[in-house]
DNA sequence: CATGAAATGAGAGTAGCTCTCAAAATAGGG
DNA sequence: CCCTATTTTGAGAGCTACTCTCATTTCATG
């Protein structure tokens, strides 16, 4: 029911077999909290979730809710599929347009959440489109993706992670795929993700169409 | 001390005469309210700096504070200077290129800033990089700002301002400036800002440097 | 099974923010 | 100058996200 399972298949090495008691029930309860936290938003919306409702309905207390996630929304918001996005993207062939391996990328990545679980995705999107304060922090955590997108942009053009030219082409990235996110949600999942997606990079590699850019 | 009175001098009609003993009072509470809170900021950080203390220093109540401001990190960001860029924007000639119209309202705007506060836009541009709520709440602002840029990026172009192409141009503008800002603040800023900001626009407008795009 | 480590629960505490209501300040007209 | 209507303010209660501490429980390991 969450993304957890959906990381396993591409590039994760070994460390699966020892997994003792513990560990799975630390993933069963942060499973058990992201449920019936989606579950209450679903019937009473965010703003009047609580907190101690979400544990209530988790069986845990207050206190264990926190400690697996900092805020209320990261709840919400936490995947674990930046990581491993970043990674098939630093594996892409060296020599591909850097807007090709993104493309490709952000298309093996729609598939697989989509495959996963369309749901979370959707209320995900609902949610950042609608809820400020979601939308706040998931804002915040793209930019978090967009530094890490600077290793990768870095390798590839050759210029410093850090300089600012890498920097704004990592962070336009990160913001126009956001805004295909949104434009996605705030129609109401009316169109195709894909194409969004598409369109967005186009006017990053290419700018306005038809226009003297 | 604050940016209010730099937002006279460019475009602004005539309400100045009719302005009451009542609305005066406002303003200076407002002033008030933000010197309390950038000079309890300096002394303290921001943190360690609550509400209470600002509303005593400034001698208002703390409900008057939140009326004045709808969150402390509002306090620290508020400014006014974001319709006049955009109002600059869209006076310039229908002909002018999209990014040299950009250019020069960024260049104009920089000016002004320093010229008034630069002590305030340090300040603001410091606490972005390292205060992580202040730096959402900022990220937010700049999207709203995005908001606005669709009007002015859709009359240029033709497309309608809710297009997808329209967002992703004016959320990746925003962005780059914004990222521009961060690199300021980071490297103790050392750089000049006004080169900062061409660079990030060259990227914007060119792709990163010496790369095939 | 005993011992050490880790996870949990309970509870108190802080601070941002909202809401309500009565008191104070101002505007405008007689 | 005063009276009244409107606005602004202050006081205070209340909610909730979030933090910290400490005792208790639960798992790991020899």
């Amino acid at each position: 029911m969450t993304s957890m399972t959906a990381a396993r298949s591409p590039l994760s090495p070994a460390d699966r077999p020892p997994l003792g008691l513990r560990e799975r029930k630390k993933i069963k309860t942060r499973e058990a909290i992201r449920a019936a936290t989606y579950a209450l938003i679903g019937e009473q919306g965010y703003d009047a979730t609580t907190i101690e409702q979400i544990a209530e309905r988790a069986e845990v207390s207050p206190s264990t809710v926190f400690r697996y996630f900092p805020t209320k929304e990261d709840i919400v918001l936490t995947d674990e599929y930046d990581p491993l996005m970043l990674e098939e993207l630093r594996a892409r062939p060296a020599d591909e347009a850097w807007m090709d391996s993104v493309r490709y990328v952000m298309h093996r990545a729609m598939d697989m959440m989509t495959r996963e679980d369309p749901e979370v995705v959707r209320t995900r999107a609902h949610l950042s489109a609608q809820v400020p304060a979601v939308r706040a922090r998931m804002i915040e955590s793209m930019s978090e993706t967009g530094r890490l997108l600077r290793r990768a942009i870095a390798e590839r053009s050759g210029l410093p992670a850090d300089s600012l030219e890498v920097r704004v082409s990592a962070m336009s990235l990160v913001g126009g795929l956001m805004e295909a996110n949104m434009c996605w949600a705030e129609n109401g999942f009316r169109d195709d993700l894909r194409d969004l997606v598409d369109r967005a990079l186009d006017v990053l590699e290419h700018g306005l169409p038809t226009e003297n850019r």
